[in-house]
DNA sequence: CAGGATCCTGTTGGATACTG
DNA sequence: CAGTATCCAACAGGATCCTG
């Protein structure tokens, strides 16, 4: 970054998209939960994050996987067995994403307790319990 | 933070809340737009702002205005003249979520390139031109 | 000038059932 | 086990017209 105040540089239009690329890759309802659970670098199972993320479907899993692994987030190992095995870790994009998460969730949680709509997020939290 | 690694940290739970709070604040077509714009610190008239938003319209801008307003990002001055004249500028809680923000730009920048898709991003931010 | 009301559409996410 | 296919509901966002 250049010697310019933060506001100057803000306000250039051209840092809306990279915002939105970034808001767009974990975006949507269950991504986010995703690379959470795959945070902790374990290759996961696709049925072992369905039960955690106790209220996802097969559609809705398997759908934002393949967009995580689009995006460059997750790879995807698949090992021909029987059954069958599928085994997902965060990729080093993946990786990379997390630290500039932890930036909003310090905001979040420094800001969501004087919100008054602060409890409606705390409903979607607990399907990662 | 405390010291435990920055994936164990990430790995509870409890962090989605604040990250989906934190995006929600942002959220939807129209909001980092505009933080974009107040970002200059310039109080900017209603005119002003759906002036330089193109496409947006009455609806959409005050709605998302208010839903700004509301989180306590935006203030809002009225002044009682004849013709009615508003100004907007960022709170303090408005000013603080930028940083975070260009975190989220810095890894966006820095991988939208290489991702074949990122095109689509940048019809929206014309917008702002 | 700075919005509000109403109606409409496209996208996102979900339920259910099925398969290599 | 790890998904797909099909159909459907809910909601974000938009078009148009109206007003203090």
């Amino acid at each position: 970054m250049s010697k310019k105040s933060i506001d100057e540089t803000y306000a250039e239009e051209s840092l809306l998209c990279p915002i939105r690329y970034t808001i767009d890759v974990v975006g949507g309802k269950w991504k986010l939960p995703i690379i959470c659970m795959l945070a902790s670098g374990m290759p996961t199972r696709y049925s072992s994050i369905k039960r955690k993320l106790k209220d996802v479907t097969n559609m809705m899993l398997s759908q934002s996987l393949k967009e995580l692994e689009a995006s460059g987030i997750v790879h995807r190992e698949q090992y021909n067995e029987v059954p069958p095995r599928v085994e997902y870790t965060l990729t080093d994009k993946g990786k990379s994403i997390i630290p500039p998460l932890l930036k909003l969730a310090e905001w979040g949680a420094g800001h969501m307790k004087e919100d008054p709509a602060c409890g409606a997020f705390c409903d979607t939290c607990q399907s990662t319990n």
